[in-house]
DNA sequence: AGCCATGCACCG
DNA sequence: CGGTGCATGGCT
């Protein structure tokens, strides 16, 4: 599985080719899977879809609360404010670095400089979303997933999420029955419904 | 106008 | 009642 960045949009997104196993190859999926389980590491992530301030040029970037105690590094409580800079790679190796800081009456996490330049170049809307991972070796990772701009005009009967699956499962039966790989995409919407 | 700080008030 | 979107104000 390959994770990936859209060289025009920017959006994120993983490649998996699968490849059909008869009752033969059994044995080897199972093997497969066992090393995945040792391998897993508990890479945490949040994901935000961004507001009309999160975008604008007025202000920063509001954290949620339980996102930022789960994947930034602890601020010093004994500064005041507490602050802290952070530094998030995106899929195209680039870092970016935010000034995070927690303050406000009622207190939330924020980030400051550094964000307006990111919303700028990446070209981010409200609806759009952001993506920030805490890897294995406790770096920060960034991604984002644009909001679908133009929703399909299209009638449902033309591309319906029904035939969608269809074609899908055709694939999936074709390459089954050749014994040949297939690939899928899948473009995460890590926050939908919160 | 861009950027950062502060606090109100809405909403679950 | 906690969390955060948003309006607002100051500073550059």
């Amino acid at each position: 599985m390959l994770f990936q960045a859209d060289p025009e949009t920017d959006e994120v997104y993983a490649q998996m080719a699968l490849q059909p196993v008869n009752k033969c190859d059994k044995e080897a999926l199972l093997a497969s899977e066992m090393g995945l389980k040792q391998n897993k590491q508990p890479t945490e992530f949040f994901s935000k879809t961004l507001t009309a301030s999160d975008t604008s040029t007025h202000g920063g970037f509001s954290v949620p609360r339980r996102a930022a105690e789960k994947i930034f590094p602890p601020l010093d409580f004994t500064m005041q404010p507490p602050a802290q800079e952070l530094v998030a790679k995106d899929l195209h190796n680039v870092s970016w670095t935010f000034r995070h800081i927690y303050r406000g009456q009622p207190k939330r996490h924020l980030l400051t400089t550094g964000w307006s330049a990111f919303i700028s170049t990446k070209r981010l809307l409200a609806g759009d979303s952001v993506l920030f991972i805490r890897d294995e070796k406790s770096q920060l990772l960034l991604g984002i997933t644009r909001a679908n701009r133009q929703p399909p005009a299209l009638s449902s009967s033309v591309l319906s999420s029904d035939r969608m699956h269809i074609g899908i499962l055709a694939a999936a039966a074709d390459a089954a029955a050749k014994n040949s790989r297939f690939s899928i995409f899948y473009i995460p919407r890590l926050d939908e419904g919160r």
